[in-house]
This record gives structure tokens, C-alpha cells and sequence, in this order.
DNA sequence: GACGTGTTAGGACGTCTGTCCTATAAATAT
DNA sequence: ATATTTATAGGACAGACGTCCTAACACGTC
């Protein structure tokens, strides 16, 4: 096979344990095992465990950076757009129930360790940070778009931790609807100001 | 020393490590440095680290349950009460920075490794959960309680991970602001229902 | 002072981990 | 067809882990 579909594989194997399992708790042997691979092959497409740890991460934020641009051409106004967001929620809550958020999940283990790539899984959630920061300026809010987006942030983490701690989907179904309606008062209150104005 | 003793010190010092490094990363040997004695020893205490892990969770389980008895006496009213629950976000904002919420990550770790212990963990979050929940009826609010108080529990949670990714304690700050605002909003709807009532 | 119980230290055991080496097999190029 | 690069398998290696055994120490009681 050619060494870029194995290492994909791997990296995808890898993708998948670190998040049902997690990193560390994630050995060589399982992804080989998941892979169909040997143990011993893995040097040869990784150095190390933390070089696919990067390499995981590398993909994460691919992946996401690509659903973000996909929302900006699903969305038709800001609000839409963020709607996509606060609706991976519930798009995701089985696997959220089972697993929790990824992004978290993954940080949270990572500061724990005090791993070197803990800065790295830190720009996941800056992505998402800076995607939800530029939807709400779009949408009027340029002084406070920032703490829109951490509070939106911050609200969607909650509800995962929650909702996997006490195997609740539907609360994944009421927190989302609250985060509607919010969302909602914030586009009526600035829909109202722009006709004042 | 007497055993009782030197129990105590071992689920002390686990109590801690198990919260700055995560359950699975904290060896015996760190333990058992952190206490001063040897890791031979601990089998007469310990019959598995497991048990252990059992031990810490009882413990935060009591200390839980006292700070919230503690609460009961300090708090004149409900939202007194639920005022003293947000505030731990601020009282604890340097350890939230650095380790995220005590019980949330261990959930998540538990969780993760599909742990036996993963219900005793869990009964954390539910001791808060019934807790507030409590003061929510006591608030006048029968019929939404157990809701308030789980996305109470949401927002802290969600609060205490972003401020860890982002090493960031004015969040707490200004989140902890917004859930005021919100509980006063609350108390005031109340207050004016029974008003008119 | 001897005894017996409660407590401790030190180390052995088997297992698993990540890392790394080497010989072989497959694929490609000449 | 042969040579060279690419990819793989299998296993060796040292270190760390949780577990468990055993000998020795501490201490109150007879």
C-alpha cells in the first residue's frame, strides 16, 4: 500500500481511538490493531506517539476548518450561520453522550498531562473562537463580538459535559432551544437598532 | 503512625494529584512520595488503585456535602444560595485556570476509560444537581427546578473549560456577572408573580 | 523484658508501554 | 530480468506500571 494511505489511515484509526478513549490511554497496539497493520511498521510513517498526536490534531483542525467554510456558504446571515454551530449539537448527540465534545475532551486530557501539543488543541477551540467572533460583528455586535463568542463557546461545552454525564440527549434538545432563542433576541435587538438608526 | 492516619494522608495527597494530573497519569510512586512513604505500603492500606480512586471520590463527596450544608446556614435566601454555588467559579478561578472544574474533568476522564467508578464520579455532578435544584423550588420555581439547576450546572462547567483553554480568569469573572444577572432575573420574575398572586 | 498486634520498607513478579533495529517482502525503476 | 527504493513484519529493549509477598520495625500489654 502506498505510505500516504497507510499513514491516513493511521491518523484516522488514531482520530477516532483518541477521542473514545483517549490519547493516553489510546496504545500502539490498538491503532495497529484497528489499522490491520504491525505494531513494529508504525516507525516508519511516525517517530513517535506524539508526532501522531500532531498529526491528529493537524487533521482535527483541517476537518474543521473546512465545516466552517461550508457553513459560510450554507448560511445565508450571520445568525444562520451560527445556528449551524449550535446545532452540531445536536446533530452529534449520540456521540456526544457517549464521548463528549472532542475539542474538550482532548484539551482537557492534554493540560492534565502537560503535553507539548496542548497548545495546539488549543487552536481548535480558537477557531471556532475567531469563526464565531467574525459571525457576530457581521451580525452588528463589533463590541462585544468576542464575548458573544466565548459565552456561545462556553454554553455549547456545558451542555456537553452535561449531557454525557447524565447520558441525557434531550437536554442537548432544551439547552439548544435556549441557545435559539438567545440567538434570536440578539438578532431582534439588532435588527431594532438598525431601524432606530 | 496510626493507619487511620497515614489512610487519610494517602487519600489526601491522591485527592490532589488525581486533580492536577488526572487519574490514570498519577502513579503509585507519586503518591506515595507526595505522602513519604513507600510504595510497598500501600497494599496494606489499598488493596487497588482503584479503591483509592473509590476513597478520593467519597471524600470530595463529603466535603461536597458540607460546603453545601455550609451554604445552607450562610445563604438567607434561595438565590443567596445559588449565589454562593456561582461564586466558587471566582473563589476557585486560579485552580479552575490551571485544572479545570474537579468534577467535571474527572467525569470526563472516568468516562473515557470506562471506568467502574464512572457512577460514583457522576454522583458529584448529582449532589449539585439535587442541591440546586432544591433551591430552585424553594425560589418558587416548581415546575422548572430540576431545569435551572442543570443548566446552572451547564454554564459553570462550560465557564470553568473555556477559562482553562484560554488561561483566562476575567471569563470567569464577567460569566460569573451573567449568571448574577440571570438568577436576579429570576428572582425578580418571582417576586413579582407573587405579587400579583 | 518478652510477646503479639499493627504498621512499614524493600523488593520480586509479570505485564504492558513506547521505542527502535533488522530482515524480508512488495513495488518501482532501470 | 535486475537493481533500488519503499513499505512491512516481527521481535528485542529498557523502563514503568500495578500487584503482591515477606522480613523487619514500632508499640502497647502482659
Amino acid at each position: 500500500m502506498s505510505a500516504k494511505l497507510t499513514k491516513e489511515h493511521i491518523v484516522d484509526a488514531a482520530d477516532q481511538l483518541f477521542y473514545e478513549q483517549g490519547f493516553e490511554h489510546t496504545s500502539f497496539s490498538q491503532i495497529a490493531n484497528a489499522v490491520g497493520i504491525s505494531r513494529g511498521n508504525f516507525y516508519y510513517h511516525f517517530k513517535s506517539k506524539d508526532e501522531i498526536l500532531d498529526a491528529v490534531i493537524n487533521l482535527r483542525l483541517a476537518r474543521t476548518g473546512s465545516m466552517l467554510e461550508g457553513w459560510e456558504i450554507e448560511g445565508a446571515t450571520p445568525a444562520d450561520r451560527i445556528r449551524c454551530f449550535i446545532n452540531i449539537l445536536v446533530m452529534n448527540r449520540a456521540k456526544i453522550k457517549r464521548f463528549g465534545c472532542p475539542v474538550g475532551t482532548l484539551f482537557a486530557e492534554l493540560a492534565k498531562l502537560d503535553h507539548p501539543s496542548k497548545g495546539n488543541a488549543n487552536e481548535l477551540f480558537t477557531l471556532f473562537r475567531k469563526w464565531l467572533r467574525w459571525q457576530f460583528e457581521q451580525l452588528g455586535r463589533r463590541n462585544d463580538a468576542d464575548a458573544l463568542a466565548m459565552h456561545l463557546l462556553a454554553a455549547s461545552q456545558g451542555v456537553a459535559t452535561l449531557a454525557s454525564a447524565f447520558q441525557d440527549e434531550n437536554f442537548i434538545r432544551s439547552e439548544v432551544g435556549r441557545l435559539t432563542d438567545w440567538l434570536a433576541s440578539i438578532e431582534g435587538e439588532n435588527n431594532a437598532q438598525q431601524e432606530v438608526v
